[in-house]
RNA sequence: GCCCAGGUGGCGGAAUUGGUAGACGCGCAGGACUUAAAAUCCUGUUCCAGCAAUGGAGUGCGGGUUCGAUUCCCGCCCUGGGCACCA
């Protein structure tokens, strides 16, 4: 018998592996489909790193489980090439983007073969190849024609030093993160899908196995409340001011009502009075706030002015002052009815002498706004209400949303957070945007036939000082002819955020070598959605919900037949070295590659399996790889002892079956950790008790799915037939698991003081008479009177003495 | 501030329809093999007292329910994640 020689091994079975196409996966063969998918990395230069690993290697644990349990496993893998780093990088060092991604795309895949894991390489994609953002851009040109991308002028973070737009991941708490510059805001005309839409139908979770967390974050993103409008006609009745609130139970304690300074009624308020100039010096405040304060701890002062307009409040019927205030957004309508059961609405009152009055109270009894410091937020019973007076406040507002829409004067609204999704990026390496700008026809979509449009190679990097794109320098690329009328015209110079190239990636794999086409109908709609989904809970409010809102509208439009994309999702956790993310700046980050190389890729992927609970992640220290290292080594012994050498054959095959329930159910559970410190204790036992052939071939498939080439190799030691990843997972037998004897405790007024050992249905009387031949159990009976007597089967015997 | 998740030996972590807390691994201590070291193997290892049998304490802190609580309830503290003037 030789050592187990990792490396060696591990290479011999990548070639073999990829020599017999062990992983190429027949898409044609639907029965028993398992579409098995990870987030895809983005290849930078700092190449794979431990949490690649942590995510790709217990995933392809599991494909390769789901393999054995008899799924046709389709487990891809591709990179999501498009992106920042790679064009700072050119920035940088001149190095064009497209050559950087190359090379760092190859390096990944040499990096993941080491891995061996079981990806098709055959049906990969990259983001960045124009095969792939041909599609992405007809995306762009579906929603476009069914109205659901539209231009529109909206601030970009701007670096008045650097003299380039920022992506919001460049800035970092207000400061330009190369050059430490205050940012400011700047308007230019960008393209948004309308994701609000969908809010309502993104809301609906009911088909999805995802965790709970997730959901959660989902909905608090997507944000919706349900409230009521409500009309303040101005005093002269030119206008009406509706404003959005979830609390109209609280009309009759509005005392003033508060405006966005972004509002387009502002100006109209306060063009040519008195208040014009106010109304300019506090926008000034805000704008700068907006960027620094708002966002920072400090920023909650309330800042504002009053625009010179008087409302009337359609309960009370009083004359009530209209604000400028900095802490309104244009959320809902951009105006708020403001009153003493609003914190801040309180605080704003306080500081500019806005008189405020309270409708609630505990009791119902009249309280005086002089006596309290902050508002009074708690719900409780109106009074000075009306006809609501008396009411709990509750119970109250849908009375209150009824009462004014009797008189016309509001009506129950639903609002939501979630804003229209910005795409466009004034940046080179991404997907250009297929629009063409004509000075007769205007904005003209490109035809689907002139797909893709091509991102030039040759491209100037320097940062402009307009805040275009790098595109805007390439004349060959921005000048062109009009789809429409064949006069001159120019190109989109924007590109797509590339969380538009990454919602529809899944759905293309499947057909990643199809020319004129994004996907097969019949392929995509029997692979699709996808079974199991892995990746990083970073991506609960971006990523993932960007894919649902595609994957639905591309439903809707009626190119594939399932609405959601994903089935079930889990979260592996996070890596952090030292308690702190892995970073390059940190300089913390921590490569794979010495690992493997030392101990093979089979160890270090059961060590990280083994570290914790998949779904929680944790600090990095490889303190304790040589216990698995070992473990390996015991394994491998294992195999290849001599079989005849058995002491307890009962044993033996009592603990195997248990083995195979207790992995099994652990791996259904993705418990990787005691699922391998179940084949730990095994081998344990196995090795003082010796082992039979037929032992040795089960452990091999039990531990096939984690340690994928010791497995393959130990089959081949076996003489079974290859490979071992087509073999059938094995099943135990209820019958051989059952203890006849079992162990419990017996408690004394709640404290152990014995243990005894029982048939595993003895009666209450069979254990108690064992219980009672225990010397020490007897010493605390016999200090009292036994009062009762608790017997449990197969769990504790209890006595209460007193 | 709000919403989640979590706090267990020297360390990573096991065990929750309430039933012997600390599986498995690391580390550490002692021993075997060796001229020696490494590797390997064996024994022990929550803390305190004891040669031991055994006793006491113990799952972030303080209460409660129970024969019995890491598990359930109430009130705190701490850590991690998300959101943050959304009316």
């Amino acid at each position: 018998m030789q050592k187990y020689s990792a490396r060696e091994v591990e290479k011999k079975w990548q070639e073999k592996w990829k020599s017999t196409n062990l992983h190429t996966v027949d898409l044609k063969d639907f029965k028993d489909k398992y579409y098995n998918l990870v987030m895809f990395p983005y290849p930078s230069g700092d190449k794979l790193h431990i949490g690649h690993w942590y995510n790709f290697g217990p995933a392809d644990s599991w494909a390769r489980y789901m393999r054995m349990k008899g799924k046709n496993v389709f487990s891809p893998m591709g990179f999501d090439s498009f992106g920042l780093p790679a064009e700072n990088y050119a920035i940088k060092t001149g190095v064009p983007p497209a050559e950087s991604t190359k090379k760092n795309i190859e390096y990944m895949k040499k990096q993941l073969s080491e891995m061996g894991a079981m990806y098709d390489w055959n049906k990969t994609l990259a983001t960045s190849d124009p095969d792939y953002y041909k599609w992405t851009q007809w995306i762009f040109l579906q929603l476009y024609k069914n109205d659901m991308a539209y231009k529109k002028e909206a601030p970009v973070n701007w670096c008045p030093s650097c003299k380039t737009v920022l992506a919001n991941e460049q800035v970092q708490d207000g400061y330009c993160e190369r050059c430490q510059s205050e940012i400011s805001k700047k308007d230019l005309s960008q393209w948004f899908f309308k994701i609000s839409n969908y809010a309502e139908k993104l809301l609906d979770y009911d088909e999805l196995d995802w965790p709970e967390k997730t959901i959660l974050m989902q909905k608090n993103w997507i944000g919706k409340s349900e409230g009521c409008d409500i009309d303040f006609p101005l005093e002269d009745n030119s206008e009406i001011l509706t404003c959005y609130t979830t609390r109209p139970d609280t009309i009759f304690s509005v005392t003033f009502v508060v405006i966005s300074p972004e509002h387009p009624l502002v100006d109209e308020f306060v063009k040519g009075t008195r208040y014009e100039e106010d109304v300019r010096k506090v926008r000034k405040k805000i704008n700068k706030q907006t960027l620094i304060e708002r966002t920072s701890e400090g920023g909650k002062d309330k800042i504002g002015c009053f625009l010179g307009k008087y409302v009337i409040n359609p309960a009370t019927k009083e004359k009530t002052p209209v604000y400028l205030a900095n802490f309104v957004l244009m959320y809902g309508t951009g105006v708020v009815m403001a009153n003493a059961h609003d914190q801040r609405d309180f605080e704003f009152a306080r500081k500019y002498n806005i008189p405020l009055k309270f409708v609630i109270s505990e009791n119902g009894k009249k309280i005086d706004s002089k006596d309290f410091e902050g508002a009074y937020t708690a719900d409780g019973i109106l009074f000075d209400s009306g006809k609501f007076s008396g009411m709990n406040n509750r119970e109250a507002l849908p009375k209150v949303i009824k009462w004014l829409e009797g008189i016309n004067y509001g009506r129950a609204t639903v609002n939501y957070k979630l804003r229209d999704w910005l795409i466009s990026r004034q940046r080179y390496w991404g997907a250009p945007i297929p629009i063409i700008y004509c000075d007769k026809c205007g904005e003209v979509p490109v035809e689907e036939d002139d797909l893709p449009v091509i991102l030039p190679d040759n491209v100037d990097f320097s940062p402009r000082s307009d805040g275009k794109s790098p595109l805007a320098n390439h004349e060959g690329f921005k000048y062109c002819k009009c789809p429409k009328c064949g006069r001159d015209a120019e190109r989109e110079v924007d590109t797509m955020d590339t969380f538009v190239c990454s919602s529809w990636y899944f759905l293309r794999y499947p057909s990643s070598n199809l020319k004129n086409k994004p996907f097969d109908n019949k392929i995509t709609n029997e692979w699709l959605p996808v079974d199991m989904y892995i990746g990083g809970p970073e991506h609960a409010c971006m990523h993932l919900l960007y894919a649902r809102f595609i994957n639905m509208v591309l439903h809707d439009l009626g190119y594939i037949n399932f609405t959601e994309p994903f089935d079930k999702l889990v979260h592996q956790g996070m890596i952090t070295k030292d308690g702190a993310k892995m970073s390059k700046s940190k300089g913390n980050v921590v490569s794979p590659d010495e690992f493997v190389e030392k101990y093979g890729s089979d160890v270090f992927r059961m060590y990280l399996m083994f570290m914790g609970p998949f779904t929680e992640g944790g600090d990095w220290n490889d303190s304790g790889i040589t216990g698995i290292a070992r473990f390996v080594d015991k394994f491998w012994n294992l195999v290849n002892s001599d079989p005849r050498k058995v002491k307890d054959k009962n044993a033996l095959k009592k603990n195997l079956n248990k083995l195979i329930k207790k992995v099994t159910e652990d791996i259904e559970k993705m418990h990787f950790n005691t699922a391998i410190a179940a084949l730990m204790e095994f081998v344990n036992f196995a090795g003082k008790n010796g082992t039979d052939k037929n032992s040795k071939k089960v452990i091999t498939k039990l531990i096939a799915p984690l340690a994928p080439h010791l497995a393959e190799e130990c089959f081949d030691v076996l003489d079974e037939k290859y490979s071992v990843a087509d073999s059938k997972w094995p099943e135990y037998d209820p019958k051989l698991i059952v203890d006849e004897l079992i162990t419990i405790g017996v408690q004394v007024n709640g404290k152990v003081r014995g243990e005894i050992e029982v048939a595993k249905d003895a009666s209450k009387e069979e254990a108690l008479e064992i219980a009672k031949s225990d010397e020490n159990v007897m010493k605390y009976l016999s200090k009292g009177k036994i009062v009762k007597d608790i017997y449990v089967p197969g769990k504790i015997l209890g006595f209460v003495v007193k």
